[in-house]
RNA sequence: GCCGGAGUGGCGGAAUGGCAGACGCGCAGGUCUCAAAAACCUGUAGGCCUCGGCCUGUGUGGGUUCGACUCCCACCUCCGGCACCA
């Protein structure tokens, strides 16, 4: 009597089995090498696993199942990226401690992983939200905080007034209303930790180079950070002693300008509507008029200007600027279509080059000069917005740039300009400055201090270096000086935390609502809040912000391969000496990481702000490689039956609890594996998934037959061991290129013929080629496969520490081919022909097919084509 | 508007210059059964048809090639992201 396939019988067993043994445990003692293999960890939701999320750990898990296999030493690891707000509201919600509900989100995510068959390290688990972990957090900023990359600064964040509390991006919603109240959200002003990842733009583009990543994700890395080189130049108004600034990148086209705009926030207008500024050209009416636009521009939220669209609107302020190049006076415009935070909140117009320049002159009337034409030498004036011409061309009306292409006449201006002073070449960026603090209670303290004495007698803990921390160079040293110098003003008064002090915990307090004024909760704690300065001693207060969920995941890839992690005997707190003996030294046996898997939401700031991280502590000394990941890719996301995302409120959820009690977790695994190609996103079917399970049970059903014996083997060489190992190279092959749909295709497909020899003649595969089969399919369903190995081979160790099979080449050199046989690109026939035949005797047998006869008459062509081993094409 | 990704049977997809539709789902017919489920077998792009074949066919239109789903040019549609970025 067959056994029935019941993975409810096993999984359990070999999950307990597994981790009893430590199977999984990484180290490093292979002369291979190693592979780190990791996920981008969770978010442990109070929801637990959807089936969206084993897609992503499934293909990680076959990777490292692969690589162990293969000899390599595989670190595959798990953990929970713990702080946020949804824990934090859920818990007010709950009226609890988040440091009592996430541990009970973590326990469920933890159990479900285990029950799917991952093979993490779990003596390698932590979360950011342990002190023991965050400690190094807060230290680490410290470091950061002592190279001069961050300051504090007034800045506007996001405020509800109806809610009376400080909002983070992700819970204002795209038409600028508050996600929970439904209401407008404002802007307010608060003193906000700046981290300066503008200081390493450059490096992060220019290391993106190298990298194996999908070509698309390099490509908003390098928007998002959006270098661009160009000039600032000045125009003095006349009749002043005034000047403009406007940057532009391109200044070859500078004399085709006929105007300037300004932002209504530019500081000149204020000094206009004050009247600081005089001139005799300016009447009052003039003024009446900025008073008004500026005053109505201010009432506006962001989203009304938007919503009116691109028509532009606007008035002259009376003034005239002067364009040194050719001693024009070009007006002085003021309008809301200038953004005062992006460049010098003021622009040049050059409407026949530039769409909105265009847009703004026609609204205006203001005059359109051409100095830039296309290669076919049209210089017709501008007339309509569709002529505008943006693209690089040749040079004209421009003086000692006629005739030279963009490109060059660019470089000739920007010298010009320079040299006479009256410009400044800038590169510029995309990349903003990153807002490190939030005014919330669920993140890691910041660890710093203000002392009020201290900063009258101007002193900050910036230039504190810590004992033992070497900068890579000197030259970085050098830089880091200059960073300083730009800040040390504005953190007169501010110190960190001496280590010994670290971690700096979460008070345990039952209320951490926000406050009115939009602080931090901790703000309304005095027993965290009231402390002594680290310099001086006397009366200071905590930093009460908290750091952003980012920080966690900057740098946890580093703490899975640090020997801390891993004991228990902890640092008694972080330092220099500590960080080299338990993370540098072990993380450099494991680093940087081979292949990182997650979803293509985080191609921008998650993995551009932890390159960003080891960037700069590469600098400080504290490892020596600056890019974490070397291969990255891209899970799709798995949508509801409904084609619509897996929501709550929609009610469409699958959750894998109840696809492994129904169908086991191999066929769960499986079947993400098999759906689509791997990045693409593809819509759940439980009916599909039956395929899925229609297979294992099939190979299960074969494996049976070895445990009672009625097999008859098949002698060696037989069609069905050499599509064995066909099989075992195309899965060799695809795996490593995560093509995982076609590998279990491919084991799809020997099974249809290793069931056809078995129902037709009762033959089979020898025990070993058996085991090879298992082994092959070992990564995509670990249980089944351990289990006939086991108990129908009767294995005495696991079979995930077992050997990739080796494929013997000489056995699938191919031997005799069936090339078709085209006729003017028609397939007409086929002939089956041993694979090195000549070409004369392909063309001959070829001949003799009647088929083939019939088209070419009397066999007659004018040419024919012979790919060796592939096709024969007659031409007649 | 810009950037990125994708268009192939009833459905998910395979093939990246050489027999389009592997593999799976679904569907149809059959075997087993009192019956159903499960399992197994056969068929399954469309059209024509003398059942041996013939024609058409990979979003659209052109091109390169002996040969194009695949390469080139132009366009259409869908999905994702950003958006008055000087």
């Amino acid at each position: 009597m067959t056994k029935k396939y019941q993975p409810q019988t096993f999984e359990k067993h070999w999950q307990n089995e597994w981790e009893k043994n430590k199977t999984y445990k990484a180290a490093r003692t292979s002369s291979k090498g190693k592979k780190y293999v990791l996920d981008m960890f969770p978010y442990p939701s109070g929801a637990g696993l959807h089936v969206g999320h084993p897609r992503g750990y499934t293909a990680t898990d076959i990777l490292s199942r692969y690589y162990r296999m293969q000899g390599y030493d595989v670190l595959h690891p798990m953990g929970w990226d713990a702080f946020g707000l949804p824990a934090e509201n859920a818990a007010i919600k709950a009226k609890t401690n988040p440091k009592t509900l996430v541990p009970q989100n973590i326990a469920n995510f933890r159990r479900q992983m285990k029950m799917l068959g991952f093979s993490y390290d779990w003596d390698r688990e932590f979360a950011t939200t342990d002190p023991t972990y965050f400690k190094w957090t807060q230290w680490l900023f410290i470091q950061f905080f002592r190279m001069g990359l961050l300051y504090k600064k007034n800045t506007p964040i996001n405020y509800c007034p109806t809610c009376k509390t400080g909002l983070a991006e992700e819970e204002v919603l795209p038409d600028g209303t508050h996600e929970r109240c439904g209401n407008q959200i404002t802007k307010k002003d608060l003193p906000q930790w700046i981290f300066r990842i503008t200081k390493y733009a450059d490096e992060l583009v220019d290391s993106l180079e190298g990298l194996e990543w999908p070509k698309g994700i390099l490509e908003m890395q390098r928007n998002w950070i959006g270098r661009k080189e160009g000039i600032t130049i000045t125009y003095p108004i006349e009749g002043t002693t005034e000047s403009i600034s406007c940057f532009t990148t391109r200044p070859d086209t500078n004399y085709g300008a006929t105007f300037i705009v300004l932002a209504p926030e530019h500081p000149l207008i204020e000094k206009i509507q004050k009247g600081k500024v005089t001139s005799t050209t300016v009447t009052p009416k003039n003024l009446k008029e900025i008073n008004d636009y500026v005053a109505q521009t201010k009432a506006k939220t962001e989203l009304e200007r938007i919503s009116e669209g691109r028509k532009k609107t606007g008035v002259f302020t009376g003034f005239y600027a002067v364009n040194r190049l050719n001693n024009k006076k070009i007006p002085v415009w003021i309008s809301d279509f200038v953004l005062k935070d992006f460049g010098t909140g003021a622009v040049v117009g050059v409407p026949a080059h530039d769409r909105r320049d265009f847009e703004f002159a026609q609204e205006f009337n203001l005059p359109i000069v051409r100095v830039v034409v296309s290669n076919d030498g049209d210089s017709s004036p501008i007339k309509k917005a569709s002529q505008v011409y943006e693209d690089e061309g040749i040079t004209i009306n421009s003086d000692f740039l006629n005739g030279l292409d963009t490109h060059k006449a660019k470089e000739q201006i920007m010298s010009y300009l320079e040299e006479k002073n009256w410009g400044k070449r800038i590169v510029s960026y995309h990349l903003r400055d990153w807002i490190f603090s939030r005014q919330r209670y669920w993140g890691e303290p910041i660890p710093m201090v203000y002392c009020e004495s201290c900063a009258e007698k101007k002193i900050s803990g910036i230039s504190q270096k810590e004992k033992g921390l070497e900068f890579r160079n000197q030259g970085i040293e050098k830089k880091t000086k200059t960073w300083k110098a730009e800040i040390e003003e504005s953190m007169y008064g501010w110190f960190p935390l001496s280590e010994t002090n670290l971690p700096l915990d979460l008070p345990d307090v039952p209320s951490y609502e926000p406050l009115e004024s939009g602080e931090s909760p901790l703000a309304g704690i005095t027993s965290f809040t009231d402390t002594s300065c680290p310099n001086c001693g006397s009366n200071a207060k905590r930093e009460t912000d908290t750091m952003p969920n980012w920080a966690g995941s900057c740098w946890y890839f580093l703490y899975f391969a640090s020997s801390e992690v891993q004991s228990s005997n902890l640092v008694q707190h972080p330092s220099t000496d500590n960080w080299k003996s338990e993370i540098g030294k072990e993380s450099e046996n494991w680093m940087p990481v081979d292949w990182y898997v997650g979803g293509a939401e985080h191609a921008v700031l998650h993995l551009l702000y932890s390159r960003f991280w080891m960037h700069a502590m590469y600098d400080l000394g504290l490892v020596n490689k600056q890019e974490p990941f070397m291969r990255l890719r891209n899970v799709g996301m798995i949508l509801a039956e409904d084609n619509r995302k897996m929501s709550k409120s929609w009610g469409n959820v699958i959750n894998p609890d109840d696809v492994v009690a129904e169908y086991g977790a191999d066929s769960l695994r499986l079947y993400e594996m098999f759906m689509a190609p791997f990045s693409q996103e593809i819509a759940w079917s439980t009916r599909t998934l039956q395929g899925s399970y229609r297979f294992l049970k099939r190979v299960w059903s074969l494996g049976q037959l070895y445990a009672n014996g009625d097999t008859q083997n098949l002698p060696e060489n037989n069609d069905l061991q050499i599509k064995l190992y066909k099989t075992i190279a195309k899965v060799t092959k695809d795996v490593p290129e995560i093509k995982f749909n076609t590998a279990v295709a491919a084991m799809m497909e020997f099974l249809n013929e290793w069931e056809r020899a078995y129902n037709l003649h009762k033959e089979t595969l020898s025990k070993d080629d058996l085991k090879k089969f298992l082994k092959i399919l070992a990564p995509f369903a670990p249980y089944m496969t351990e289990e006939i190995w086991r108990n129908v081979l009767q294995e005495k160790e696991s079979i995930h520490g077992a050997l990739w099979p080796e494929v013997d080449e000489s056995l699938l050199k191919i031997t005799n081919v069936d090339i078709p046989i085209q006729v003017n690109g028609k397939v007409r026939g086929s002939v089956t022909v041993p694979i090195d035949i000549d070409r004369d005797k392909v063309i001959s047998e070829a001949l003799k097919d009647t088929r083939v006869q019939k088209y070419v008459p009397e066999g007659t062509y004018k040419k024919v084509i012979y790919v060796p081993g592939k096709i024969l094409n007659f031409i007649v």
